[in-house]
DNA sequence: GCTAAATGTTGAT
DNA sequence: TCAACCTTTAGCT
C-alpha cells in the first residue's frame, strides 16, 4: 500500500532480482498482453522510482511503467512462480526468480522520451538525490492553496501521500490550513528535511513509523495499529503530545488529519 | 466470514 | 465534484 517509499523499495527489490537478467514477461490476466509482448526476452538494465511511479529499463529504449494507484501490488520471490493469485497483470520471471503485479493504475510501456515526459511532470522527491528542494518550495510559497492541498501534489513533492503529509506536518507543528505563500522559507525547509528522514525510514524499514520512542503507547516494538503515527488515522484519539482530540477533516477527496491543538498557525 | 475503508490517479460531469 | 479502477486490511461478527 503504497506512497513513495514502498515504491524505492520496489525498485530495490527488482534490481536485485532481475538486473541484467534476461526476462519472460507475459499477462495472465490478458489486459497487457501487448505490452508483455513487447518486453519479452528483453534484459533488464535499469529500474528506478520517482515518487510513486516506478520505471524498468529494457534494452532496445523500452521500458514499462508502473503506478500502483491505491489497490496496486507486486509480490516478489526466488526460486519457481507460485500458482498466480487473483488477477496478474504483468508476470516477470527469469532463472531464478519471480515478480507478480496485480491492480495497478497504470501499467504500460514506453519509449525513453515517453518516460521523460513522465517524470517532467513530477516534483521533488524526498528519496532522489537529484531532488530540487529549493525550486519546490519557491512554487509552493507562491501558491495560494493550503499546505495540506500542496503537499499532496505530485507535480510539486513526489511521494508524498495522505500518511507522510499528516504527518510531517504535524512534526513540524504546521496549521495544514495555512496557505503555501503564507509558509516561511525556514519552516519549508525543516518540513523538507523532515520528509528526506521520514521518508528514509520508512525505505528502510519497509513501514511508516513517525512517532519517537517517548511518545509511543507501548514500552517496545510499535504496534501494527495507530501507535506507529501521532495523528493519521487517530480521529477522536487524544493527541500524544497536548491532549486534544486529534481531527478529521475532508479535504479534496481525501482525509486530513490534524490536531487543532498543536497545528496552530501564528499568522 | 463479511463489510467498509484505505497510504492514488484519471477522466467524465 | 465524483465515479471508476480493483486489492488489502482492520474491525466486526
Amino acid at each position: 500500500v503504497p506512497e513513495g517509499h514502498t515504491v524505492h523499495g520496489h525498485a530495490r527489490r527488482l534490481a536485485a532480482l532481475f538486473g541484467d537478467r534476461r526476462l519472460a514477461v507475459s499477462s495472465p490476466q490478458g489486459r497487457f498482453g501487448t505490452g508483455a509482448r513487447l518486453l519479452d526476452g528483453r534484459i533488464l538494465r535499469t529500474t528506478t522510482a520517482h515518487g510513486k511511479h516506478l520505471f524498468l529499463g529494457f534494452d532496445d529504449e523500452r521500458w514499462l511503467h508502473v503506478h500502483l494507484g491505491l489497490f496496486g501490488t507486486w509480490r516478489f520471490g526466488d526460486g519457481p512462480p507460485p500458482d498466480p493469485r487473483g488477477a496478474v497483470r504483468v508476470a516477470l520471471a527469469s532463472a531464478d526468480a519471480w515478480a507478480h503485479l496485480r491492480g495497478p493504475t497504470a501499467c504500460d510501456v514506453l519509449a525513453t522520451d515517453e518516460v521523460t515526459a513522465v517524470r517532467n511532470r513530477l516534483g521533488a522527491d524526498p528519496l532522489r538525490a537529484d531532488a530540487d528542494a529549493r525550486g519546490a518550495g519557491e512554487r509552493l510559497r507562491r501558491s495560494r492553496s493550503s499546505v495540506a492541498v500542496l503537499l499532496m501534489r505530485q507535480d510539486l513533492v513526489a511521494g508524498v501521500g495522505n500518511v507522510y503529509r499528516a504527518e510531517s506536518l504535524f512534526r513540524a507543528r504546521i496549521d495544514p490550513h495555512l496557505p503555501g505563500r503564507a509558509l516561511p522559507e525556514s519552516s519549508w525547509n525543516a518540513l523538507w528535511s523532515d520528509l528526506v528522514t521520514l521518508m528514509r525510514d520508512g525505505l528502510r524499514r519497509g513501514r511508516i513509523v513517525t512517532t519517537r520512542p517517548q511518545h509511543r503507547t507501548r514500552r517496545s516494538g510499535i504496534a501494527r495499529g495507530e501507535d506507529a503515527y501521532y495523528v493519521y488515522r487517530r480521529a477522536g484519539l487524544a493527541c500524544r503530545i497536548c491532549g486534544t482530540a486529534v481531527r478529521a477533516e475532508p479535504l479534496g477527496g481525501r482525509t486530513l488529519y490534524h490536531c487543532p491543538g498543536c497545528q496552530v498557525s501564528s499568522g
